[in-house]
DNA sequence: GCTTGTTCACCGGTGTGAACAAGCGGCGCACCGA
């Protein structure tokens, strides 16, 4: 975390911004210090929580830079609501959104209000940067700030379901590396890094804020059947105070309990990502208008949602990663009144998590995207290959061939720029192959190792918050008194033991490893650390076993 | 990693059980044609 003395003039052109445009009389510190570091020149990583204000960052920051600022924004619906929040505070239509679900025309009119300097703001999705029509206007615009809300999806979505993620790092170059604002609302050190890393921030400053809901309860209820664990959510999800979530793993679940729950006497309903467009809007509508007692979701439910009296965030299943769950867990009391987290765990259900982990390229179709992509050596422009032309080419599924490009641009033996893909100088079909394979299974172990980090979570000992807080590199000294391993007692047990053992780590401290390399420290519990490791993912370890010998050193 | 479905050997002509294979998800954009 990086702190920066604000210079008198710019805190002032900030405060002015806030309060003559926006209306807003006080901005949080948080929201203070980031704004001024983009305003000062830097590049920002400024992870907040829903609900803390991200988005004044970088609207005050965006009036106080000269040409307009570029939102990248994952989902249409989102960017529709950013939009008219903007244009209703500031009462003048300053922001726009250009997308497929607006008529060419709506979105020629809206690239004529940013180039008159109407509109300041203008979100795409992006998949627009897809397009070069999209990237030559705005690079003739001039663009002063290129925001990424949502960052994490860079981390989370870019490598194999929305891969124009991992494309906004070269889109930023081509416009002339604006100064770069990337916000998220979840992010452990090791996301952190890869969000900076894939989107070229330059010397970034990072910030992280109010990760800490001490008035939401913690807790893990273990199970030994499925059907045992069934009957415990209805159960509790009955008999809690409402509104509430309750988050489920597959479509077919979230209508089976959602009718359990409509049969027990309650306002539910289902939503997942395969519902109508018009009926996720309807539930959406329903939940914050208080017609609904409970929402039984997939993890589509949630982003942009800022409902603050949502009394329970109940997990009928695992999620896939720490940083899935917490994100999950925070749209529960951002009212600041008693709110419950609780997570329902069978040990046999984190094998289905570990099989979904990304597997290996289809050998066949990487071959071919590998054997298409030749000639190799220095190709002049028109021998590389666009990924339309790669699709044609090999056959394949497009989706297919950016996963594989994907593999072997992180394998670092092919290129991708405007004109296309092309193989390194040098790298044959074969070894071409064996990078994509070797990228696939350090996706897979670093995929894997983050089931295996929500297991510790489960079945930690230790106080729940600071195993959460730990993860996220915001340090809660003592245990919280307000989750189950507290109320049992473990978690003070545990705090003590560490107190009397010192580890010589420190959590966020790089550290070597004597067979996985390079890596970082994310927590330290009693006689155990979990480190991230570049090439192996989160791996626990004893401190006693890795101290000794020299397995385990500080960077 | 677990569950379900299919195949096959066995022994005896229908039914049983072992071995093996397949299937198991979620997240959204843009584009196109009716």
């Amino acid at each position: 975390m990086t702190s920066n003395t604000p210079s008198p003039t710019t805190h002032d052109r900030i405060a002015d911004v806030a309060q003559r445009v926006f209306g807003w009389s006080q901005l949080r510190p948080g929201q203070s210090t980031a704004i001024e570091a983009v305003v000062d020149g830097h590049d920002v990583l400024a992870v907040m929580p829903t609900g803390y204000g991200k988005s004044a960052v970088y609207q005050i920051a965006g009036h106080l830079l000269d040409g307009p600022t570029v939102v990248v924004s994952p989902l249409i619906a989102l960017q529709a609501d950013q939009v008219q929040h903007i244009v209703e505070s500031t009462g003048r239509p300053e922001a726009v959104a250009i997308n497929s679900a607006r008529s060419s025309r709506a979105n020629r009119t809206a690239w004529l209000s940013v180039a008159s300097g109407e509109a300041e703001f203008v979100f795409l999705a992006p998949e627009q940067f897809a397009r070069e029509e999209v990237v030559d206007e705005l690079r003739g615009l001039g663009v002063s700030l290129f925001v990424v809300d949502e960052a994490h999806c860079v981390s989370s979505w870019g490598f194999d379901f929305r891969p124009d993620y991992l494309r906004l790092g070269g889109v930023i170059e081509r416009l002339g590396g604006p100064r770069i604002l990337a916000l998220t609302a979840t992010g452990s050190a090791p996301v952190r890094d890869d969000i900076v890393e894939r989107l070229g921030l330059r010397h970034p400053r990072v910030f992280v804020h109010g990760f800490d809901r001490p008035n939401v309860h913690l807790a893990v209820v273990r199970h030994e059947s499925e059907h045992d664990k069934q009957r415990a959510v209805l159960a509790q999800v009955t008999g809690l105070p409402k509104p509430g979530l309750v988050y489920v793993a597959t479509h077919s679940d979230t209508t089976t309990l959602a009718l359990e729950l409509s049969a027990a006497g309650l306002r539910a309903a289902a939503y997942h990502g395969g519902l109508p467009a018009a009926e996720r809007e309807r539930v959406h509508g329903l939940f914050h208008t208080d017609d609904l007692d409970v929402v039984v979701a997939t993890s589509a439910f949630g982003m942009g949602i800022d409902k603050p009296d949502v009394r329970f965030v109940v997990h009928a299943d695992v999620t896939d990663s720490i940083d899935s769950y917490y994100q999950e867990v925070g749209r529960s009391g951002r009212d600041g009144a008693p709110a419950t987290a609780t997570l329902h765990y069978r040990a046999e259900d984190l094998g289905l998590r570990s099989f979904f982990a990304s597997g290996r390229p289809d050998e066949q179709k990487a071959r071919a995207v590998a054997a298409a992509l030749r000639p190799a050596g220095e190709p002049a422009p028109e021998l590389r290959m666009p990924v339309a032309e790669l699709t044609a080419t090999t056959g394949l599924a497009a989706r297919s061939v950016e996963n594989i490009v994907n593999l072997l641009v992180t394998g670092r033996v092919a290129d991708e720029n405007r004109e296309g893909v092309a193989l390194a100088p040098g790298v044959d079909e074969e070894t071409a192959l064996a990078a994509a394979v070797e990228a696939a299974d350090q996706r897979r172990r670093i995929d894997e190792s983050r089931v295996a980090l929500i297991r510790a979570y489960a079945e930690t000992l230790d106080c729940r918050r600071q195993f959460l807080l730990g993860y996220f590199g915001d340090d809660l000294a003592e245990p919280c008194g307000n989750c189950d391993t507290c109320e049992s007692g473990t978690a003070y047990e545990r705090q003590a033991a560490r107190k009397a053992s010192a580890t010589g780590f420190a959590e966020g401290q790089k550290v070597r490893h004597a067979a996985w390399g390079a890596g970082q420290v994310v927590t330290i519990e009693g006689d155990r650390v979990t480190v991230f490791f570049d090439s192996e993912g989160y791996k626990v370890l004893s401190l006693a076993v890795a101290t000794a010998g020299g397995l385990l050193t500080p960077a």
